[in-house]
Parts: C-alpha cells; structure tokens; sequence
DNA sequence: TATTGTTATACTCTATAACTATA
DNA sequence: TATAGTTATAGAGTATAACAATA
C-alpha cells in the first residue's frame, strides 16, 4: 500500500490511525448531513434531536441532552429554535414544575420525516463504495466502539 | 436488532445513520488521541502537522494546510506554537522569498516519535474490540469513502 | 495577476459556573 | 440537598477577507 497521495504527500504516521481516518470519514458525511438539513433550514445536531422527540414525546430537555451527549445548557437555544420554525413545543410537566415535555407539532413531524429521507437518500450515495453487508457491518463495529468506551 | 438503549430511549431514526455513528466513534478516538497528546502539551491538531513534517521535511505552510485540508491561516499560529516549543523550525525558502520551509528539530523528531507511539498505544485498548482483520478492513472503507468524496 | 504568510474577525460548537424555581 | 431550565461566558476550531511582499 502506498503512503503518498497524489500531491507526493507522504501520510505514513497518520495512514494507520484510525482517530485520523475516522475524523476525516465524518467530515465527509457531515457535509452530507448538513447539505440535507440545510436545505430544510437546519443542522445536522437540530435534526438528532428531533430525531430523538419523534420517537421518544415528552422527554424533557435534559433526558434529550443527555441521550444525545451534550450538555442541557446546549438545549435552550437548539428548543428555542425549533420551537419558533413551530416543529417542537415544550408543554408544562404536570408532575414536575420544573421541566417540560417535548412533542413535535403535526407539522414538525412531517418535517422530521421528509429530513429524514433526505439525510438518508444522501447518505446512499456512498452506499456504492461499499460491498454487499459491508454498511451492517460498518455500524456494527462503529457500535462497538462507542459502548466498549461507556463501559470504560 | 433493539431500537432503544439501557435508558429505554428509542434511537430507531439515528441507528443506521453512519454520519451520527461515525460522529460518536470519532468523538471516542478523539478523546483518546487528545489524551495521549496532552500528555505531551499539544493538541491532535499539532499532532496531525508534525506527523506530516516528519515525513515531508521542506513543506511549505500551504502545503501542509492542504495536505490535512485545514485553511493556510490556521497554520500561523499551530507553527508559531511548534515553534515556541523547539520541535519545528521555519526556514527561509531559498528559491521562494515568500514561503518558509517547514523542518523538525531534533528534538522534534524525538517528540514526533514519542507521541507517535502514545497515540498508537492509546488506539490499541480498543482493538480488544475488533475481530481478526477487522481494523484492516475498517481502515480499508474509512479511506475509500475519503476517496470516494475526493472524486465527487 | 496570482500566491505566501499574516492579521483581524466572526461564527459554530461546546463546556462551565452560577442563578431561579422547583423538588 | 438536589435537579430542570436558564443565562452569561469562555474556549477551541475553523473559515473569510484583506493586506504586504514576492512571484
């Protein structure tokens, strides 16, 4: 295998590093991401949470912070947000007074769904570098991962 | 395959999206990169620029900012910082009075070396992980997909 | 005209700490 | 005393635009 790119660079020290490797890989499906979402008038991290609403209503902020690992501060702009594009509400709790239940409106459900296609119709795109099962198998040890690191 | 983690939160839209997995695996690599970095008082980002100059003595600061494809006037201050720590040295281009070229010290190759070997280390605890093969195979998709959105 | 290094600037993302109102 | 939402703030990372020196 060669270590150089087609400038002559040679990437030796960073060929086998998979913290290199990964963070380029998710620069390139960002931007996919992101491509998708912006067309809709979004990020990519406002879609994850709507993504978490839509099938788990009625969380409350810090049950979606910490499902998607960022910190509840975070939440207030990212519900600000979505609340005036009128996608999410935060109804009042009615058993604890300091939290609020987050619903996607009608509206923000198709909204979720037709972003969803989109993201996923993106992500395709990619499907043809891969062999047959090689997708599966990529989430799969990508899975891995990240539980072999909450177990730390 | 469930949909929902130990916190019954239901993940179904984000489970097969590869640019959430890859996002939450590059943030575990990165966590391990960043600490074996700054065991030795910089950043992955440096990390990245010294294995490239340790490989390709005489770049300039151009070359280097588009060979890890980051902006040229990100590099001012990563090489006055190198700089400042005696591990990288800019010399004067003989040929071109506007570009430096960019060499490591001999301390500098040491340190490269050092951190090199931390930072494959770090890697290691998670091939306990991976099956026979698998982090070949991974390395393997992660460069076609790079690959892949070079030629779009 | 184009390019190298530089500076100033701004924007995003994220985390921390402190506050308030509830529990 | 602990927790939910909030606010202010600060840091890292990165991009853009403009400038001087040089090509």
């Amino acid at each position: 295998m060669s270590t150089e790119d087609q400038n002559g660079i040679n990437y030796s020290m960073l060929q086998s590093r998979l913290g290199y490797k990964l963070r380029r890989t998710q620069l390139v499906y960002f931007d996919v991401f992101f491509e998708a979402c912006a067309q809709e008038g979004i990020t990519p991290g406002l879609f994850s949470i709507l993504a978490i609403i839509y099938h788990n209503p009625g969380l409350t902020q810090s049950a979606v912070s910490s499902a998607l690992d960022v910190d509840r501060s975070a939440m207030v702009a990212a519900i600000d947000k979505l609340e005036s594009m009128e996608v999410v509400e935060r109804r009042k709790s009615k058993n604890d007074r300091r939290s609020y239940a987050l619903y996607l409106t009608e509206k923000g459900k198709a909204f979720t769904e037709r972003l969803d296609h989109k993201v996923s119709s993106g992500e395709e795109a990619f499907d043809t570098f891969m062999k047959e099962g090689e997708r599966e198998w990529l989430l799969d040890i990508l899975d891995r991962i990240i539980e072999a690191r909450k177990g730390q």
